[in-house]
DNA sequence: TGCAAACTTGCACGCTGTGCAAATTGAAAC
DNA sequence: GTTTCAATTTGCACAGCGTGCAAGTTTGCA
């Protein structure tokens, strides 16, 4: 290793693990679709036991949505704090920016791409299950935080805001070209264009409803999602 | 069977089998959270075996979210014809409004209520993934439908309204009352109160994003209430 | 009636996820 | 260095899921 991890050597060691888990999947992933990716497979190949595998996840779903999870789990800590002063395009945009999360992009960026070839399927549950979570982290670390405010309307924005979010994701996972890299790294121009894609989503968001006639005070042009 | 069903008999058959498992599944939940809700019980109660059951169903979580499937589905089916005349919230309002859709409530309610008790959880990933394909149906429908209008523009508006719906959705269980009924019948309060909750969200995804300050240039669309 | 297609069922199979107890490893005290 | 103890790993057994397959059974149709 040459990382001189921070903590004792136990938890420098369960860090490892869990990265070796997915750098694991990530090499499966890569030698091609024929395998079914067993969880036998994934416990050999990152040189750990079945039974360790599943102290580490949940599921074996959870490993191939563990870049997004991540990513999502930074994310909310970012828009969860109080950040008064910039609005919410700049903070989602800050957040993205950070080198831990750009990181992450690139992860989920390959794992997105083998898993959608695998399973001529573009879209996973899985990932879908880590949106739903970080939903619903978002709006409890909101309400806790600004108890005062209706908490019916977080809800809703929120659920609006990373469905937004999703609708970013999902639009680069599908023009992501097919083999990212060798390694997890990723280009710059495919971080910016995720970026764009979350800006058009949020003004599409902040535009897009005075086009919808949502109720009758509306005006606009009807039509007709 | 009261009803002279359409269709030939097999058809028949098919609909009452279903219909008979989703019953079994009822009957057993108001049982008692006792029962682990195996596939085999599932089947025996329903009358059937174990291998008709996944005939029927692709997965056990899928039983459990039909209701909502079959919800969404009409809703979807709703939303997605060409309604030119009236604004998105009424034709969400007068969607919900069908007999058809009112009895899903109930069954959805149903469920909802006792699937909560048993999970001591408040969400199930199964009613999770039906939102998200209900999502991507949505979309589907309306890309196919309007091939002029931006795509990106579409799937954003889409999760974000469904996004709301969602929200308002998880809000209703909540506030459901315990035990239904014994039956799979809902008052029209319960409905009524869904209605309200469903129109709160649609006017908060309107009015809503005037209050977050979305980006820089954006000072609020016109209308206040 | 008889045939073909659709449907059901039992069976076997591989896989998932979990509880448990024994073995191994790491940290800390002596 | 050794001892001791808690954290971690591992093997094993087990219940359950979902599927392919090859019978049996029912339905539609000529």
């Amino acid at each position: 290793m040459t990382t001189q991890g921070v903590g004792t050597r136990r938890e420098q060691n369960k860090l490892a693990t869990k990265q070796a888990i997915v750098d694991a999947v990530a090499q499966l992933l890569k030698q091609g679709p024929s395998t079914a990716l067993t969880a036998n497979e994934i416990a050999d190949s990152a040189g750990i036991s079945r039974r360790t595998l599943f102290n580490y996840f949940p599921t074996v779903d959870a490993i191939f949505s563990y870049p997004l999870h991540q990513l999502l789990d930074a994310m909310v800590d970012s828009l969860a704090e109080p950040s008064e002063t910039i609005t919410l395009l700049d903070s989602i945009l800050q957040g993205l920016k950070s080198d831990e999360v750009a990181q992450l992009l690139g992860q989920v960026a390959y794992f997105g791409v083998y898993l959608c070839a695998d399973d001529a399927n573009i879209y996973h549950p899985a990932n879908g299950n880590e949106w739903q979570q970080a939903t619903n982290d978002l709006y409890s670390k909101v309400v806790a935080r600004y108890p005062q405010v209706d908490s019916f309307a977080v809800r809703v924005l929120t659920h609006s805001v990373l469905g937004a979010g999703q609708a970013a994701f999902e639009q680069w996972l599908e023009q992501l070209p097919a083999p990212v890299s060798d390694n997890m790294d990723i280009s710059d121009d495919l971080i910016a264009a995720f970026h764009a894609l979350v800006t058009k989503a949020m003004n599409t968001l902040d535009q897009g409803f005075a086009l919808l006639p949502i109720n009758s005070t509306s005006t606009s042009t009807p039509k007709g999602i």
